[in-house]
DNA sequence: CCGCGGGCCTGAGAGC
DNA sequence: TGCTCTCAGGCCCGCG
């Protein structure tokens, strides 16, 4: 379940390997991931060079000497493998496109710094695509992000003028990515749960009527912030050598909300349980006595 | 126009 | 043990 963090840990993985690289070879094993790749795909991106590794919410962009942006999206089970070859050997996959190979590994990319990249996804969830840089900020989804959680431009002003006047949950509008881009169903939970904001409670509640931010709208940027950095420190713990978009190491009591059902609630003096409940077929937990 | 629900897809885990 | 069923959720789309 990559979410920002996880796609950051990600991104960092495989920066050494891509950014200056070449890719000297792509295979596409399996085309009808989310989206089709086009026949066409490996032929337009072999001979191109990666110029930059950024990460855009959820979507990772490799930024190409061509102009064009390779966006890649993880779904809910997408993870990336990277070998490091010995000098001169190819794997054997690359031998023939219906050659076994691991299962799901759908799309692999020969760099020329001898790294192999291999997109594996199960559920097929995820995306790749090439988009010229030009189409990016009109990109249906990609130009629509809300901003990134992280920066400085995202704020209590900023969070209350994009719910303003919403209807829905809190719980459905920071899922949202065009109000805020990176949060899942893991972290808004958890955000929510560090802010003691209900998940039901209305999303414009957090502004007044002019947009404004009130008191909650400053606790929920905070505690946005203290989630996402905790994670990403987290998911990108030196310890294993997995640049995939799986949790990094599956301690217990990671999260404080997530998944804990009829556990107690971990904020500090509080009695509570933590409930589960289900908002738009969604799984959320939060604890009923310190969320309001 | 907005929000909800269904669908996509497969693996894990529960239950019989 | 082995089958079947349900659930997980990122994102898109259609419907009301």
């Amino acid at each position: 379940m990559p979410e920002l963090p996880e796609v950051e840990a990600v991104r960092r993985a495989l920066q050494p390997v891509m950014e200056r690289a070449r890719f000297e070879r792509v295979l596409v094993r399996r085309p009808d991931l989310r989206v089709r790749l086009p026949r066409k795909f490996a032929a337009r991106l072999e001979g191109q060079t990666v110029q930059t590794l950024g990460r855009r919410g959820k979507y990772l962009l490799a930024e190409l000497s061509s102009g064009d942006v390779l966006v890649m999206h993880l779904g809910m089970s997408g993870s990336f493998r990277v070998e490091i070859d010995a000098k001169g050997t190819t794997p054997e996959r690359f031998d023939d496109e219906r050659s076994p190979g691991a299962a799901h590994d759908h799309v692999v990319f020969r760099m020329s710094a001898g790294a192999t990249i291999t997109f594996n996804d199960p559920r097929r969830f995820g995306s790749i695509a090439l988009v010229s840089r030009k189409d990016v900020q009109c990109h249906r989804t990609l130009g629509a992000l809300g901003p990134e959680p992280l920066g400085p431009e995202f704020d209590a002003a900023v969070l209350a003028r994009a719910c303003r006047g919403k209807k829905t949950s809190l719980k459905a509008a920071l899922s949202d990515q065009r109000v805020l881009a990176g949060l899942g169903n893991i972290y808004v939970c958890e955000a929510l749960h560090r802010a003691r904001l209900s998940p039901r409670r209305r999303a414009g509640s957090i502004a007044t009527s002019t947009g404004a931010p009130r008191a909650p709208a400053y606790r929920l940027v905070t505690a946005i912030k203290k989630v996402m950095n905790d994670a990403i420190r987290r998911a990108t713990a030196p310890q294993e050598n997995r640049p995939d978009g799986r949790d990094a190491a599956d301690l217990p009591n990671r999260f404080c909300v997530y998944d804990r059902d009829g556990r107690r609630c971990l904020t500090a003096r509080c009695t509570g349980t933590i409930r589960r409940i289900v908002q738009a077929g969604r799984s959320t937990f939060f604890c009923p006595l310190c969320q309001r």
